[in-house]
DNA sequence: TTGAAAGCGCTAACAG
DNA sequence: CTGTTAGCGCTTTCAA
């Protein structure tokens, strides 16, 4: 390529970085040879010559849901916008996939590295530490909680929302509606610990204001096939009967109220139904359900501007505790709707 | 790290590529010496060095939709486990984006090449072009349609299905209902060349035999409330009144079905309603949403497939056609279902 | 079974 | 403004 335009290869480097920095009629050959040799910069070399890797290495759960779909979309563009690449893997919530992909990520020689959550496997925490001594900024998104007590692992920066507190006011949004027979309905997939730890601070609210909590796993498959199998549970309870239930997703919840309808049963008067996620399918239902609303787009970016912040002044990234907003709807209000938003 | 296993750097490299030529006490004082050390091989230098690339680039107009999710889950599952890494980037449905991306993928010196439909800007084609002399195999997908007549260009591997008579079959479902007065409802998104011409193979089908047929564009935002407010207009058409609709996807055609309920306008008696894509809601809703159902995984897989043997044999990858199924249901037929396929 | 030498394609640093 | 030299971290090839 070098050749065919007249020039050695560092000139046609320098060209396709700074074309500022070459003379015009230079330039010209080059951009004329550049086109007619469809030559393509080959990156391994280029990476590895500067040293500076402008990767940036991504794990999420799975990129089909739209939950982190736009998360994804949020990081890459706020990093392509910095000449930042951005090198994606899903995991399908398993934590040895985890660690799998991590090792191969990594194996880029990442800038920086985002994972989804705070639980990982050992090896992957250990990847994850000799990072982070090493210079590289860790950052750990979905998830804002204070250290576990007694913990001696190396802690990383979190961007997200605390789970506990938005199982605590999807409680608190039901029992305030009177409710005291309720149900947390989990999803089946068994390392969602985010899901299984609202679960656990709804009941544990719910207990706590004296009313019953019980807690139901869906079955994998299907999201909306699993709520509508999930009504069916839900109905058999009691007596006294379930007057209430959360979800861990909006699709699970989806099922559930388009199998109370079919069955004739009135949502929310015989059964109030209450989201996570606030999916677009949400609003369009009749009832319309509750939901709660996260910073899916908004994880996205602000990691990728703390990201960069960190990249450029060669610290630790900052942590970020991002605003979800508890919607309320027809599936848990009779009429009219308010709304809770995080403390 | 050679140094902290009292080894050279080759025999490390041996070590992780064929273990069982190294010494077994050598490749214990290694193997050590790496989980001490947390060493990740750098992949820029490897691939260099060995000059094979591991890497198949795929672009997709973008993976929030779950039609491309799967896709990129089949060709994922398929090249890991021939130890092929997949490097994905989104367009958003803009040629310009994806020459841009195809730009930057093919600086990663990517054994293939994968990129969604048979258009493309003339930049993008000269690069596949110069990729595809130079050995590199490249699979266009989601489309299978016979060459542009005086086409120059050069031409690539197809494996999808055919357009037009996706929007023949839908054309002729609703015919053999009785309908006389139709509408094609198109996505706002103006480079999604294949959702139009389902709607040109629709339209002509439909005044082949004889009647009249629209083309409504959904206006851009959130599909279901796109889908709603077609169906606004959809009603507004007349004398005669249109008496069925085909859509260029299930978003938009469940916004229609749901606002046709909320208008108390009886499906399919008053309006008939086809879908395109067979999401998961829309078996979910009363009427069911007739559909076509795609080989979404099935794209993946081929192409997956298709590719590691082209690779292995060293020439082209070979065409595929795969089947579709048009699934009829509650909107489009008044009592129980029936099923037509791809010729 | 292990090592030494050379080089992959590019860019940093320094000259001119 | 352009070129020369050296080297990024690994693998290939050949030798021991």
């Amino acid at each position: 390529m070098a050749q065919a335009a007249g020039v050695t290869a560092i000139t046609v480097s320098r060209f396709l970085r700074e074309p500022a920095v070459v003379a015009s009629d230079t330039a010209e050959r080059i951009r004329a040879a550049l086109s007619r040799t469809g030559y393509v910069p080959n990156k391994q070399a280029g990476l590895l010559a500067s040293g500076a890797g402008n990767i940036v290495a991504a794990l999420l759960p799975n990129l089909a849901n739209s939950i982190f779909a736009e998360t994804a979309q949020g990081l890459s563009d706020g990093l392509q916008a910095a000449g930042y690449e951005l090198l994606i893997a899903a995991t399908g919530y398993s934590l040895e996939r985890e660690e799998h992909q991590l090792r191969a990520l990594l194996g880029w020689q990442p800038a920086a590295v985002v994972v989804t959550g705070r639980r990982h496997s050992p090896g992957a925490l250990q990847l994850l530490a000799h990072a982070k001594a090493a210079g590289t900024p860790v950052i750990e998104i979905w998830d804002h909680h204070p250290p576990e007590r007694g913990a001696g692992r190396t802690s990383f920066t979190q961007i997200g929302f605390n789970h506990d507190e938005v199982g605590r006011a999807m409680a608190e949004h039901l029992l305030r509606a009177g409710h005291r027979r309720l149900a947390y309905v989990d999803s089946g997939v068994a390392e969602d610990y985010r899901a299984h730890e609202r679960g656990m601070a709804f009941t544990a609210a719910v207990r706590a204001a004296g009313a019953s909590a019980t807690v139901t796993v869906a079955p994998s498959g299907d999201a909306f096939d699993a709520g509508r199998h999930v009504l069916g549970v839900l109905m058999q309870a009691g007596p006294p009967a379930i007057t209430a239930a959360a979800f861990a997703n909006d699709h699970l919840a989806c099922g559930a109220l388009l199998e109370a309808q079919a069955r004739g049963l009135a949502v929310p008067q015989r059964l109030a139904l209450l989201g996570f996620g606030d999916f677009a399918i949400a609003r369009q239902l009749d009832p319309a359900l509750s939901s709660v609303q996260l910073p899916r787009l908004a994880i996205g970016t602000e990691t990728a501007r703390s990201l960069l912040d960190a990249l450029r002044r060669r610290k630790g990234a900052a942590p970020v505790s991002l605003p979800w907003t508890l919607v309320a709807r027809g599936s848990t209000a009779p009429s009219g709707a308010s709304v809770a938003t995080a403390p």
